[in-house]
DNA sequence: GTGATTTACG
DNA sequence: CGTAAATCAC
């Protein structure tokens, strides 16, 4: 039985509870993964979600920052959390589905603005969460699994606006595109979007800093959804939302889709 | 030429431009005195406003707090503005009339919690802003003058909701109510809104903390129109706007009207 | 309760 | 640019 997934950093999600709400009409995912909800799971408008049908949420939370939630009209039973780096952030949940998959949500730190871990804590951080990401699924080899979230780092060349440009920024560096394939290699997760669209430039976040975010196009493929190779070849539909970006008081992120035929 | 003149404590003139313009719109009146535009001058919405016909403004204002403002479809001029107590807040301004007559618009301060001068200081301020004023009228009498404003004093026992409850509530409390006296004393002034409406109860203020405001009815008179004797009688058709509280976010002040004939 | 400000973070 | 929080004031 297949089913659609996807994944978006809403920023906040009690601000953009109807924004959610119309990509759950429009589109009807049976299982959307938040990042950046930024509220305690109690303020969680979980009312307007099981409204449309989304009633199985698994989720984390914590006041003002970061945030994690599974919204799920399928039933989902809460798979638990991690605190790589030990950061004391909701950053992580799991779900598990009823045909045993289980779905990673994450929310990965942005880094802060300096690439260099001896004059920025926070990039010391990102690099820490990775490592720590890489260790255990080392540790611990994921099948069927689905891992999905705002992971900050945009891979590839075509992934990012201008790659010789951005070489410099937090998010392309190339420490950060190497923890980010270590943390692939060690799960041995496949990129499920790029296997479905191998080829051109992808962008799933443009800058609330630039005004004509369309015709500039200075985005990054920053939202991601991997899978393990045993389910991975059951993933098909791809599709990241450009349009999204220009809704109504939006998100900086647009949402990642992709289907699972299983 | 008569003319009708309003005042209200608008609570950000910003925030609240639309609701200005709809009082404009649906009451006309020919000047319309603000209060807590808590902005500076520049940033006052004046286009809104000159679009309704009020192209003439006559405004003192700072960051975040007090501010003061006279729109008019009349021509006015700058008559000024005063610093009692020596705050350095923008709490009035006067503009002048044609027909000579000069609109002082007031803030008067809070007062703070507590209607002690020796532990809290806001208190001693409010006392010698009044202080300040009376001294004013008493150097100078004016003539041909109406004073308005959110003077934050409610002076009878029919302008508050339980007279025996707030005597030691700042804003009732004897010792404001006699310096709120001793201003009107001291330039002869003419509570006009009063001198229309002698009976009964008149609020212009309910707390926003207040969340039935209408049933519980826990009001203030705060917003005053007052006139001096040589046109006091002229003033006529006064009335307090209490709809307005019930306005879609609406200001914790209402408009207070009066109409002149001049 | 409501708004403006400052700060942190992205 | 934009969100949440903390602070202050009313």
């Amino acid at each position: 039985m297949p089913f659609t997934l996807a994944t978006w950093n809403i920023n906040s999600v009690r601000l953009r509870a109807e924004l959610v709400s119309r990509l759950l009409r429009e589109e009807t995912p049976d299982i959307l993964c938040l990042q950046e909800c930024k509220c305690p799971v109690d303020l969680i408008p979980r009312d307007v979600f099981a409204a449309l049908g989304y009633t199985h949420i698994v989720a984390r939370g914590q006041k003002g920052y970061n945030g994690v939630a599974i919204l799920s009209k399928l039933p989902i039973t809460d798979h638990g959390d991690s605190d790589y780096a030990k950061l004391g952030h909701a950053r992580h949940v799991a779900a598990r589905l009823e045909n045993g998959v289980v779905i990673h949500n994450f929310y990965v730190p942005a880094g802060g603005d300096i690439p260099d871990r001896t004059v920025n804590e926070k990039f010391g951080q990102k690099l820490d969460f990775l490592t720590d990401m890489r260790d255990a699924f080392r540790a611990d080899a994921p099948q069927k699994a689905i891992l999905v979230g705002d992971l900050n780092i945009a891979p590839r060349e075509d992934d990012v606006w201008n790659h010789k440009a951005l070489l410099k920024i937090v998010s392309h560096t190339p420490i950060e595109v190497d923890h980010f394939g270590q943390v692939m290699e060690a799960g041995k997760w496949v990129d499920v979007t790029r296997a479905n669209i191998p080829e051109g430039r992808l962008y799933s976040w443009w800058s609330y800093r630039s005004p004509d975010w369309d015709t500039a196009d200075k985005g990054r493929r920053l939202d991601h959804i991997w899978a393990t190779p045993d389910i991975a070849s059951a993933a098909h539909g791809s599709r990241i939302l450009r349009p999204v970006r220009g809704w109504d008081q939006p998100s900086d992120h647009v949402p990642v889709f992709a289907t699972f035929d299983l």
